[in-house]
RNA sequence: GCCCAUAUGGCUCAGUGGUAGAGCACACCCUUGGUAAGGGUGAGGUCGUGGGUUCAAUUCUCACUAUGGGCUCCA
């Protein structure tokens, strides 16, 4: 029997080594028609199709579609760019080039740095070397061979690569029509001609081995598929995420804006206002129907309060501070601290527990230069933050709870897909193992209860606590961390904090901290790149735009206006002396959701005709039914227009 | 913070060693026009900030700031 194993990691047994045939029609429509190959070595119990194997195959068989194909492929194609970038800047030392999500890089080491036109080379030169389908044959070498060799050739970054590597793994390189070669435990495809279509997408700056304090080398980023049509697929999808990037909208929407002045720090216009002030109200309505309280707290503290927190000494790089009287100040960088403060203000009773305190605050923390990214990673936000302070045994029936949350704001938002991590005790960390374990089982049994499903970041809890994160994925496939919820056994430890139990005595109350948007600004962006910038009616800043055709039907127009302000919807006139067709362009970019359209039709009929912005058209309504069934719609938050 | 790139009217961008141009937006006029751009006229810029080179800098150069692509970071 030989088992193969397969590249989405199945298997199939076979009595004797079978052929590209047999295999093909055994997996049956897995196997696309061109394939990319990985080489099979018949005298073995086991092929491994997972991974590449000695040379003298028979059979070629990765299928060039399946996720494992393309990775063969992309990671081919990292080595065709790092050749052409030898070939084209003699001198310029390999690194690493892995695979990533979309794609793959290449890390180099050179003095003089990369052009965009020297971008333009290199793809160049690399659709030149596919197209000469030179072999690529994997070789295995000694290691002190191996060794030697890199460093004669001055590429000190393998061989401090050959170095680290463990005893047991061997030592293979990959040679590239024989003329180029690179250290690589593979796979590979067997030719180059079987990397279709590449594409080098942008340069950037990185360190060895991700390290600050080592060599800065340039990284280059391309992506390669089986086909043009592939990547012309990925490329489309690329120009419609920077079609939906939230700057872009902000700015044609006119909802925010950045000034020098206030680096990484929002502005919100008047209409980015309506959204933001909209999703407040939206999760204070919330609050009132999952039992929280919420309270306004201070922006400034003492940095005594941070010493107490730990914030001090953890967090200082990311705070900012103000002398004044002698004292030194923070901005806050988060609302906990104030909370314990609050908390611990006036003794609490085990019945007022649990305690939920939510704060709109605004927090302010410093973001290196180079990590500000419009709304999503900012210097000042304000979260929906909230800290439930409970027992212990009553820690999983609020998690349970807050899931439920969470999951009810998701739904409503049209935001249903998301995933959820959970991150467990890190090495480094505060409290008994016994503390641990009952937190961790009670996040993980509330996800059970819950029946959601989870993944386990071993390690990535902070050091206070187990956390969730919540992942929400968009329209375009892309995560976005929003929620997150953590347990707490520091701060209430620090602050001393404690209610008084039905037994009389003190006891110390566990914390939670939790978001569900996450911060508000960061919110936004996403929730604008999602949606492309079409917001249900209830965000949307404007939300009825009423188009006169002539000058005639302006009366009837301020009217119908009025009508619905008086409904409480946002409605204007646009009663510029412009044509028809231009005004409803206007509105249509703008992305308001409904027009209405007034002529001598209306006038004559009292009736009213009405454009939704997805181009569909609805005549002759009544004009209360239709205010009627928007305030509706507005206040049932509906997603639909 | 690091590497690279960018910075020209409100926006999108062209351009030049002799202090600037387009389209859109804006204002006014003509046009009264039925479902994605009617026409004309006009106003609007010390070309990111500060040095340097030069007879002369928006243009070359350096520094700084901001933004962008990444790295790193993200309690």
């Amino acid at each position: 029997m030989i088992k193969v194993y397969l590249p989405d990691n199945s298997f199939k047994e076979f009595e004797k080594e079978p052929t590209v045939l047999e295999v093909a029609s055994s997996i049956g429509s897995k196997l696309a028609k061109d394939t990319i190959g990985a080489r099979l070595n018949g005298d073995k119990e086991i092929i491994d199709l997972r991974s590449n194997v000695p040379a003298d195959s028979k059979i070629e068989i990765i299928t060039a579609k399946s996720v494992d194909g393309r990775e063969v492929l992309r990671h081919s194609a990292a080595h065709v760019l790092a050749q052409a970038a030898q070939e084209l800047f003699p001198g310029t030392q390999v690194t690493i080039g892995p695979v990533i999500d979309s794609g793959f890089y290449y890390d180099f080491y050179r003095e003089e740095p990369f052009t965009p036109d020297d971008l333009k080379a290199l793809e160049k030169k690399m659709n030149h070397l596919i197209k000469k389908n030179a072999a690529i044959e994997k070789r295995v070498l000694d290691r002190q061979e191996a060794i030697q060799t890199f460093k004669k050739m001055g590429e000190d970054f393998k061989v401090e690569l050959i170095e680290g590597l463990p005893d047991s793994e061997e030592v293979s390189i990959y040679e590239q029509g024989g003329e180029w070669f690179d250290l690589c435990r593979g796979p590979h495809v067997q030719k180059t001609g079987q990397i279709k279509a590449i594409k080098l997408l942008s340069l950037a700056g990185s360190y060895w081995r991700g390290d600050e304090t080592k060599a800065q080398l340039q990284r280059v980023y391309g992506t390669a598929f089986e086909s043009k049509e592939a990547l012309d697929e990925h490329l489309a999808l690329l120009e419609e995420a920077k079609k939906r990037d939230h700057r872009k909208l902000g700015k044609d929407l006119d909802l925010f804006t950045f000034h020098n002045y206030a680096p990484g720090s929002p502005f919100f216009t008047a209409k980015g206002t309506t959204i933001y002030n909209k999703l407040v109200d939206y999760m204070r309505e919330k609050y009132v129907k999952y039992g929280y309280d919420e309270v306004i707290t201070p922006q400034v503290f003492d940095v005594e309060l941070y010493h107490k927190s730990g914030h001090y000494e953890n967090y200082k790089e990311n705070m900012f501070f103000t002398d004044v009287d002698g004292r030194e100040f923070s901005m806050k960088p988060m609302n906990c601290p104030g909370h314990c403060l609050l908390f611990g203000s006036k003794k609490k009773s085990y019945r007022e527990l649990p305690y939920r305190m939510a704060d709109f605050g605004r927090l302010h923390r410093y973001e290196r230069s180079g990590v500000m990214h419009g709304l999503t990673r900012v210097r000042t936000f304000c979260q929906d933050d909230a800290h439930v302070f409970c027992r212990f045994d009553q820690l999983q029936d609020e998690i349970v709870e807050l899931m439920k949350f969470l999951n009810e704001v998701y739904i409503e938002l049209g935001m249903s897909e998301y995933k959820v991590f959970l991150s467990t005790r890190p090495e480094k960390r505060m409290g008994s193992e016994e503390i641990w374990d009952k937190a961790e089982g009670a996040l993980e049994k509330a996800l059970k209860a819950l029946d959601i499903p989870y993944e386990v970041n071993e390690g990535d809890g902070a050091f206070y606590g187990p956390k969730l994160d919540i992942m929400f994925v968009d329209a375009l496939k892309r995560d976005w961390q929003l929620g997150t919820l953590q347990a707490d056994f520091n701060l209430p430890e620090a602050f001393d904090l404690s209610f008084v139990n039905s037994e009389n005595t003190n006891e110390r109350p566990v914390m939670l901290h939790r978001a569900i948007l996450g911060s508000l600004e960061r919110f936004f962006g996403v929730y604008l790149e999602h949606t492309a910038g079409r917001l249900p009616l209830w965000l949307s800043p404007m939300q009825v735009k009423v188009l006169n055709v002539s000058d005639v039907h302006a009366e009837f127009c301020k009217n119908l206006v009025n009508d619905f302000k008086a409904a409480g919807l946002r409605a204007e006139f646009d009663s510029r002396n412009e044509k028809l067709g231009y005004k409803i362009r206007e509105a249509q970019l703008s992305k308001t959701p409904y027009m209405i359209i007034v002529g001598d039709n209306e006038l004559e009929s009292g009736k009213i005709s009405v454009r939704l912005r997805s181009g569909e058209q609805k005549d002759n309504l009544d004009k209360q039914e239709f205010i009627k069934e928007l305030k509706e719609k507005d206040l049932t938050r509906s997603l639909n227009l």
